[in-house]
Formats: structure tokens, C-alpha cells, sequence
DNA sequence: CTAAATTTGTCCGTATGTATT
DNA sequence: AAATACATACGGACAAATTTA
């Protein structure tokens, strides 16, 4: 193991045992490179990366200390491999997920959508149709997803359907809708997203939910052809 | 803005737009710092920036490349939003949120578990109940959460509910749920999570549906008082 | 095949601005 | 108010590796 590597360890460990806790002034760079056998640019480059990812915070004329928020950054650190898992999961994965997560989202918006979600969904939709390009169209299909997600009013599933838009945006999923678009599939997408957003307004939740779970289907079968 | 900002917009735009695709050899340090203005230093902390986030590589005496997964590094760090914006969500979304997503969980583990699963979770449930501590009850506790989101042989309702269990195990949740914490409470819970595992195993969806928003209920009501 | 030129990686010396004493 | 300590920025220099002549 490299002299770097020795100090970034040592400073993981002494803020995981909580020896150095928010707040508390940490030895200088100077210190630390006579410490460690280290120039003073390879300790600023660990700490500033240490700085980047919200471990410590730096103030110059006075020192290195650990920031307040120290043990929200290390999980947050952990946070981000769920996302990153979620980029690999496979269209027909996803299409079973999105089979049992969008009528619980649908019930969601029934019950906490206002005039200005809706507004926002037809907007998407008027779009959608008036796109020249099929990116332009995946574009506001995009939006129009996130605008229902959102009608929901809660964070964390804006947050879940907007890494499911992520998913759709990306790889192996991209791909095949790019190889299953025909203008007729378009269409008849445009038709199904309309009479989705009807039957929200509507407050018609069963509607909606038969609707969805066809859209869904129809999906599958152009994707997957099953 | 400043120069350096700029360096890092210019080289985004030329990767997100195409002119450099992976494999590409863009210009040099010394060549960017002559073009922005730029000391080398400068330079090289933007493209450290960028190799670390997989969108470059840099090789001695060769030069700097546009990275093989470059596009897969681009959507990589869109994804990484939707996480953190998650882990800001409060405690009174996050429930609502789980008192609809959870319900479409057990619809899938109900049709896909398997003998393995169920092993997982009673081992969960036993080492939750032998905890000594706090921490060791909340850490089984939450694995009895993935064990369960596993279950559903679905990698993307993996994602979901790890990050579920990351807004859980953090800021504000955790500090409501260290407040509200008794033995009495651990001793209901334990009981609510081996009744739900056996109406799992019994493969009975109505039950098992209830039990949880039962418990959610109960959560909820020793945690925000309503 | 050899040698020179190019490029990244690393380090040092100095100057500058800022906060503490 | 002055002095000191500190982090930061910059330019230069050398080493290591690769490409080119």
C-alpha cells in the first residue's frame, strides 16, 4: 500500500471510530506529510477529495476540520450504489417492476393531483405529438412520466420514477425501443398516454390503473414480443 | 463564470454532443491551459475530476481519452441525482411513500420467492431478536428489509427499497426513530415482522398486505404521533 | 534499433490572500 | 495594529512512459 493510501485509511478509520468528530481541527498538511512521508501536494490531494465528497471542510487561515454532516456524507456515500445497480437491471426486469410500481404511484396522484399537475401533463402530451424527431418524442415521454410522478407529491417517488427514467434513457432498454419504434406504435402511444391523463383527472382510479397496466402490456409486447 | 468552469462545460458539451466518442484523443494539458487561460494545475484538477468519474482516461507519455463506458459514466451521474435527492425526503413521505410501494412489493415476493428467501429472512428475524444493542437491532432490521425486496428476484425493487432502507438508517429519520425507540416497541415490531414472514411463506397476499400497512400504521403512529 | 520529442505524473519554491493571535 | 500561521495558486523543473523520427 502507497503512503497515500496509508493516510486516507488512517483518516477513514479515525472519523469512522469517531476519534475525530464533527467539529474537531484536524493536524495541518504540513503535519500530516512530515507524518506519513508525503509532499504536501499528495496530502491536498487527499483532502480535497475528502472535502469534495462533504467529509471535512477546510477554512483557510485557520485549518482542516470535520464537517458537521460527516456521518450523513459517509452514507451518503453508501446511497449511491443503488443507483448505480439500478442501471443494469434488464427491459423485462424493469417492465415487471413498473407492472406493480405504477398503479401504486397512480394512487398516489388520484388522491394529491391539483390543476397546475394536470396542466403540466397535457402540456408533455401536446409536445409529445407535436415532436419531429424520435428523441424529441422520448424526450417528453420522459416528462410526462416525471409530471405524473410528481403529481404524487412526494419526494421519494419522484425520486423512484425519476431513476426509472434514467433506465429508460440508457442501454440495453434505449436500444430496443429504438429498434421496436414504428410511427404507427407512436401513435397509438400518444392515444393511450391521453386517456391515461383523462381518467386521472377523472379521479377514476380503476380506469386508470386497467389503463396503465395495458399501456404496460402493449409496451412488453413491442419490446419483448410477449 | 470562471475559466476553470468553463474547461469543465466545454469538454461535457463536446462528450455529450458526440464530437468526442470514446476512444478520441482530446487536446493536451498544456494545450487546454493555453486555450482557457489556464495553469496547468488547473487544468489537471478538472481532468482528475473527470477520470475519476469514468469519463476520461489519461495515460503517461500518451495522452488523455474520451473512456470506452463514456456514455455509460454520462447517465451513471445523471442517475446519482434521483439518490441524493431521495435521502432528503422526510420522514412523513417516506412512509406514505412505503404504505403504497410496499403492498406492490409483496405482490411480486408472493410470486417469486423461493425456500432460499425465506431462510434469509427468518435468519434476519433471529438475529434481530438476539440484538444486545440499538444499532445491531436497526442493522437486521433493515437487512430483514432487503432480504424481503431481494425476494422479488427484481434487481430494479432491489434498488428501490436499498434506497428505502438508506433514508431510513439516515438524518432525520434516524434521529425520530432513536427518540421514539422502547423495548416494549421492539418487542411489538418483532412480532409484526414474524407474523408478515408467515403470511409470506403462506403465500397469502390479502394478509400479508395487511399485516404490513398495519405495521407502517404503527410505525407511523409511534414515530410522528398520528 | 536508436534517439529525440511529446505527454502525463510528481514535486518544489515562491508569492498571495486570509484568519488567528 | 502588527505579526504569525496557514491554505491556495502559479510557474518551473524533473521523472517515467509513450510516440515519432
Amino acid at each position: 500500500m502507497d503512503a497515500a493510501a496509508m493516510l486516507r485509511e488512517a483518516v477513514l478509520e479515525h472519523l469512522h471510530s469517531r476519534q475525530w468528530r464533527a467539529g474537531h481541527r484536524i493536524p495541518t498538511e504540513r503535519a500530516l506529510g512530515e507524518q506519513f512521508g508525503l509532499p504536501r501536494s499528495a496530502v491536498r490531494r487527499v483532502l480535497q477529495d475528502f472535502k469534495h465528497k462533504g467529509l471535512i471542510t477546510q477554512t483557510v487561515g485557520s485549518g482542516t476540520y470535520v464537517a458537521e454532516q460527516v456521518q450523513a456524507a459517509l452514507s451518503g456515500l453508501l446511497a449511491q450504489a443503488p443507483a448505480a445497480a439500478a442501471l443494469a437491471v434488464s427491459p423485462a426486469e424493469l417492465i415487471s417492476a413498473r407492472q406493480v410500481l405504477e398503479p401504486a404511484l397512480i394512487e398516489m396522484v388520484i388522491g394529491n393531483a391539483n390543476a397546475a399537475d394536470f396542466a403540466r401533463m397535457d402540456q408533455c402530451n401536446a409536445n409529445a405529438e407535436a415532436a419531429s424527431s424520435f428523441e424529441a418524442f422520448e424526450h417528453w415521454d420522459g416528462q410526462l412520466h416525471e409530471a405524473i410522478a410528481d403529481a404524487a407529491h412526494n419526494g421519494f417517488m419522484s425520486s423512484v420514477f425519476r431513476l426509472v427514467n434514467e433506465v429508460r434513457a440508457q442501454g440495453e432498454w434505449g436500444a430496443l425501443k429504438r429498434r421496436s419504434a414504428t410511427p404507427e406504435r407512436r401513435l397509438e402511444y400518444q392515444q393511450e398516454h391521453r386517456e391515461l391523463v383523462a381518467a386521472l383527472k377523472d379521479r377514476d382510479a380503476l380506469r386508470a390503473k386497467a389503463l396503465c397496466l395495458a399501456h404496460l402490456a402493449h409496451v412488453r409486447s413491442n419490446m419483448l414480443g410477449y
